[in-house]
DNA sequence: GTTCCGCATGAATCGATAG
DNA sequence: ACTATCGATTCATGCGGAA
C-alpha cells in the first residue's frame, strides 16, 4: 500500500523501493542541481549527474501511474565557458530507460540571479522537463486556462501567499479554477513558457522553488485525491501546495535539517486547513 | 579570397567549400527544420537530421574566425507524442566535431499561433544555440543594453549606509553587492531570454524569422564592417539586416525561388542605402 | 487597514591566485 | 599541468516595519 501524506528522510533511490509499482499520478520535483548546494547534499559533479539520476528516476518510472506525469525542473550550469551537456545526455538515457520525452516548458525567471561575465548574460530561465511512460496521459488542460492576454504576469505571478491562502479556504477548489471564476469566459490554454518569479526571501532553503510552479502543473496533471510526489522535497513546496490543494502527498528528503522543516509546515498547514 | 556581400545559389555544403578558413565573424541562421518544409527543401526526417546537418557544420567550423560565434537557431518538433531527440544528439555530435556549447538563448515568442492538442500546448519557444571555436570569442555586450526597470526609480532613490559599501551576502552564498555601483544607470544587461514577436507578414517565404533576431545577435557579436554569413538564407531576412547595419553579409540559399527573392530584395535595400 | 518605503536575498560564473 | 579557493560583478522581488 501506498501511504498517503507522508514525508520520508531518506535517499529516494532507497526509499522508493518500498513504494507499490504503478501508484502515484504525478511526480514534481527540482532535484539538487550538479554540484551546487555542496553544503547541504554531497554535491554530485556534472560528470557524474547522470549516473547519480538514473537509478533513482528507474524507480521513478516503476511507482508512476501509466496515466501519470513526471515533471523535471534542471537547468545545466556553466563549466569551463561551456554550458554543461548532462541534461541532455539524462533525456536520452531516460529514454533508454523507457521513458518518453512529452514536452520541454520553459520556466522564465524574471529575477535572475545578477552578475555579469565576459562572456555571457544572466541566465534567466531554466527547463521543466515533462516525462511520461504512455502517450496517453492525463491532462486537465482547463484548469489551467489564463485570460486573454498577459496571464502570467498579470495573474500567476501578483497573486501574494496571502491572496492563495484566502482563495483556496474561500473556494477550497485551487487557485486556477479561482482565477477562471473571477474572469468569467475570456480564458485561454497557456503556452509552453511559464513566468514565474523565484522566491528570493525562503531564508530556510537556499534553493528557490516558487509555489506557483508545482501548483501549476499539479492543476494540469491532477484532480483532487490524486496522489502527488515530490522524491526530493527540500523544504517540503511540493507537498505543502498538493495539501491546499487537496491532493495527497508524498515526500521524500535526504538532508536532516530540511526533512525536519517539512515536517514542521506541513503540520502547520494541516492545522490551518481543520 | 572571401566574396563580400554575395549571395550563392547552391546547397551550402558545397558552396561552403570555397570559402577561405577562419573568414566569418557571426554565422546566424535558421535551417530547415526537421520535416517541416517538405514542399520547399526535401524536407529531412528528424531521424536523418543529424546526419545530413553535420558534414555542413563542419564546413561552418572551419569558415569561422576563431573569435567568431556560430547562432543556430532551431526547434525539434513533436513526434508521435513525443519533443524529437535531434538538437540534443546534434549538440552533443558538434561538440565532438569541435565546437564549444557556450550558451543556449531562449527566444520567447509572444504572438505564437494559436492552436488546441489534446497532449500538449503551444510550442511558443524556440532555441538559439550559441557554439563557438574557442573560449575567448568577440562579444560587445554594451551594443544590446536595455533599459533599467522601473524598480530603479524608487530602490536606488535614497541610500542607506549598506548601500554605500561592499555587503557580502549574510547566508554564505558568497554573493555581495554595493548598491551604489548602479545609481545613475539608465541601461542594463539583457538575460539569456528574447522577448520577440514573430513577423508574421512574410508570405513569401514559410518560416518566419523576425529581423530582430540576427538584428540582436549581430549587435552582439560583430561591429561595423565584419563578415555575417547565413548559410541557409531563405528569404534573406539576415542578409538584409546586416547590410543595413553596415556589416559584410555573405549567403547561400538552396531553393530558386528563396534565392531570386533575397536578391531583388537585397538589391532594394541596396539602392535604398545610397 | 492600507500604502509606502527600506532592505536582504538569490540553483551564478569567471579569472586570478594559491597549493 | 591540474585542482581548490577567493574576489568581483549587479537585477528585481517580496517581506516587514513604518507612516
Amino acid at each position: 500500500m501506498l501511504p498517503n501524506d507522508t514525508i520520508f528522510h531518506g535517499d529516494c533511490g532507497e526509499v522508493l523501493k518500498s513504494f507499490p509499482d504503478n501508484s502515484v499520478d504525478l511526480i514534481v520535483t527540482s532535484p539538487p542541481y550538479a554540484d551546487s548546494r555542496k553544503s547541504t547534499y554531497g554535491g554530485i559533479h556534472p560528470d557524474d549527474y547522470v549516473a547519480w539520476f538514473l537509478p533513482r528516476s528507474a524507480e521513478l518510472l516503476r511507482v508512476l501511474k501509466p496515466t501519470g506525469t513526471f515533471i523535471l525542473n534542471i537547468k545545466e550550469k556553466a563549466l569551463n565557458g561551456e554550458r554543461h551537456t548532462y541534461v541532455l545526455e539524462l533525456i536520452l538515457e531516460m529514454r533508454r530507460q523507457g521513458w518518453l520525452w512529452t514536452e520541454e516548458f520553459v520556466w522564465h525567471k524574471k529575477n535572475a540571479y545578477p552578475g555579469k561575465w565576459s562572456n555571457r548574460f544572466r541566465d534567466s530561465w531554466e527547463r521543466c522537463l515533462q516525462f511520461n511512460k504512455q502517450r496517453k496521459f492525463n491532462m486537465y488542460q482547463e484548469a489551467v486556462m489564463v485570460p486573454i492576454g498577459d496571464w502570467a504576469k498579470t495573474r500567476l505571478a501578483k497573486l501574494s501567499e496571502t491572496d492563495k491562502i484566502r482563495d483556496t479556504s474561500k473556494v477550497g477548489s485551487g487557485f486556477g479554477k479561482n482565477v477562471s471564476n473571477w474572469t468569467g469566459r475570456d480564458m485561454v490554454y497557456p503556452t509552453n513558457v511559464l513566468h514565474l518569479a523565484p522566491e528570493t526571501g525562503n531564508r530556510n532553503h537556499s534553493a528557490t522553488f516558487p509555489k506557483a510552479l508545482p501548483e501549476w502543473f499539479i492543476n494540469l496533471f491532477t484532480q483532487e485525491g490524486d496522489v502527488v510526489l515530490d522524491p526530493f522535497l527540500g523544504s517540503g513546496t511540493t507537498a505543502i501546495v498538493a495539501k491546499r490543494m487537496k491532493r495527497h502527498y508524498n515526500g521524500i528528503e535526504l538532508n536532516q535539517n530540511y526533512y525536519d522543516l517539512a515536517q514542521r509546515e506541513l503540520t502547520h498547514v494541516e492545522r490551518l486547513l481543520l
